[in-house]
DNA sequence: GCCGTTTTCGGCCCGACTGTTTTCAGTCG
């Protein structure tokens, strides 16, 4: 799939672009065009090959041509044309805070500067600051974005991020002069992975409530305060995150929080819709003219603009602005919806827990049931279980079964695709199993989509486990087509996993989105390998919202009884 | 470069903070 790299290839001449002094309604247009790459889930030599590039919103005439000449030949004019005349390294200088592309373009310009070694070389000599409109401090903030720029600057996974958002959340609270406190921005619309955590403060005294803020004990270095502004640095070395508030009056709480929450390009579209209607949103309140006629709360914002209220996790301008229009929005899954988990390990496997343990656990999350899906006798990695140590669980589980009132607890496994394609555990025990998945541990590179098909296809097998195997901070995922899988799983009605733990949230938005879409069910299941792992349903959940899922698109919202049903179609 | 139940041309979100200005440019979100 060429998709990222096309991605890739519009980021880079937007800029290039950028540094160049280019038009900047252009440069939005190739951005624009990058992220429409990103987000498509089908291959884009397929669309391409079906004549429907121009269909794709922020793809016009001149990009789609652009994406054919790069298929059919390799090369693309317009990219060679941007790039020329600039060095390799240099473009990704504009990665550093505080440098932008025409303090880049004079200090390349007037100095030669082509690379990191050069800027700091014009830092240290001093030649930097005596530049048109440059000074002392400006080169100073430059150094500090070189800092950040060096030690760490990757997203964080979602988890760190609510860890950190919630004890800082913690600490503001305490400060009397702080009225309302609500992490915003990625982490209330659940990104699947944080850049900088923003935090919504009202209250009356902003000088006051800026300087308790900045004097949190874990930030280590001040970017920038102003009075109703201010980001910080929290922790240091690769641990270190920014966090950046925001510090507005209480009446304004609605309009500061609908704008902190973002994200970007929904605010840009809602602005812009509003300005169509003669309003004027920002964080200050929704405008006539000079009159502010909403901004008390997230739905009054909305509603004046003709919209109904929205949940985070929908902003991504993908369509749920033209759906409010309409009165079209999902009525989205909720984690009380959730009345069980269908994947988890015990000590069986590679567990930490006991069986009894782990349902106890999920009793006291309010649960109906739970699945124990240990692993198969494969997979040795993970202690997988030998057929009498699989009967050895199942008596296990009856006799718990037994004991726990209004509780059940489903015989399951975890059974590995083998590079054959074939199960490792034979037909006739899965037979005997209340919950079956089948996954891809082992060749990772072969014939993956042909493997999971197959698994897809076994009458005994109601679930395929984490189906592209991405772990999002470190690796890729197996070599598999995800559009062939969802055509599968629709074709023999099985079910495609939403795997809450935060480093795989696999499928990802886009997929249980487009599964939905289908009419694909999914399950959202922890994976826990532990009874606190339990609580990770929120993230699977955060993934469900972003993709549109409602409640009766999760198997997992079932009764106990109505789920027994669905697995034995 | 994209886009159109107000437009095939003329728009394209809005504001804070900083520094180097003598009224504003650059950067960021």
């Amino acid at each position: 799939m060429k998709n990222q790299e096309l991605a890739d290839i519009f980021n880079q001449i937007a800029d290039a672009l950028e540094f160049k002094g280019e038009m900047p309604f252009r440069i939005i247009a190739y951005r624009r065009a990058a992220r429409a790459m990103e987000e498509l889930t089908e291959d884009i030599e397929t669309i391409t090959a079906k004549g429907a590039l121009m269909e794709i919103p922020g793809i016009g005439e001149g990009i789609a041509k652009k994406i054919e000449e790069y298929l059919k030949t390799g090369k693309m004019k317009k990219y060679r044309e941007a790039l020329s005349g600039i060095k390799p390294e240099l473009l990704e200088l504009l990665n550093i805070q505080n440098l932008g592309p025409k303090t880049l373009a004079l200090a390349n310009k007037e100095l030669g500067v082509n690379n990191l070694k050069d800027l700091k070389k014009v830092i240290a000599n001093g030649s930097l600051a005596n530049l048109f409109r440059m000074g002392e401090k400006k080169v100073e903030n430059i150094k500090k974005g070189i800092e950040i720029y060096e030690q760490a600057g990757e997203r964080i996974p979602i988890d760190q991020a609510l860890k950190i958002a919630e004890e800082y959340v913690a600490y503001l609270k305490k400060s009397p002069d702080v009225a309302q406190v609500e992490p915003s921005g990625s982490l209330r619309r659940m990104k699947e992975t944080i850049g900088d955590i923003d935090i919504l403060i009202t209250g009356k005294d902003g000088a006051k409530i800026v300087d308790y803020f900045t004097k949190y004990p874990k930030v280590s270095r001040v970017l920038g305060a102003g009075e109703t502004k201010v980001s910080v640095m929290v922790g240091t070395g690769a641990e270190a995150t920014q966090v950046d508030i925001r510090i507005l009056p209480v009446k304004l709480f609605g309009a500061a929080l609908q704008y902190f929450t973002g994200s970007k390009a929904h605010n840009v579209k809602l602005r812009g819709l509003a300005k169509d209607k003669g309003m004027k949103v920002s964080e200050y309140g929704v405008f006539r003219g000079k009159k502010m006629i909403a901004g008390k709360t997230e739905e009054e914002v909305y509603k004046v603009l003709g919209l109904t209220w929205m949940p985070p996790e929908l902003r991504e301008d993908r369509g749920e602005i033209e759906a409010a229009m309409k009165n079209q929005l999902p009525k989205l899954l909720e984690l009380s919806d959730i009345k069980g988990d269908l994947q988890m390990h015990s000590h069986y496997s590679d567990g930490s827990a006991t069986i009894q343990e782990m349902a106890k656990a999920a009793q006291a999350l309010g649960y109906e049931y739970i699945a124990i899906t240990d692993h198969s006798q494969s997979a040795q990695y993970a202690h997988g279980l030998s057929i009498d140590r699989l009967k050895k669980e199942w008596d296990e589980i009856d006799q718990l079964n037994d004991k726990l009132p209004k509780f059940k607890i489903l015989k399951g496994i975890e059974a590995d695709i083998l590079t054959s394609a074939k199960l490792d555990t034979a037909d006739k025990i899965l037979a005997k199993m209340d919950f079956v998945i089948a996954s891809i541990h082992q060749g990772f590179k072969k014939n993956v989509t042909q493997r999971i098909c197959a698994a897809l296809a076994n009458p005994y097998v109601h679930m395929i486990a984490h189906p592209s195997g991405r772990l999002i901070s470190r690796r890729e995922g197996y070599d598999v087509d995800l559009e062939k899988v969802l055509e599968c799983a629709l074709k023999y009605k099985k079910v495609l996993e939403i795997n809450a733990y935060y480093d795989r949230l696999d499928l990802n938005e886009l997929y249980a989105r487009k599964a939905k879409d289908m009419g694909i069910k999914l399950a959202i299941n922890t994976d826990a390998h532990g009874p606190k792992d339990l609580e990770w349903m929120r993230y699977g959940v955060g993934t469900a919202r972003r993709g549109w899922l409602e409640k009766k698109d999760v198997i997992n919202t079932l009764s106990y009884k109505e789920l027994k049903k669905f697995l034995s179609r």
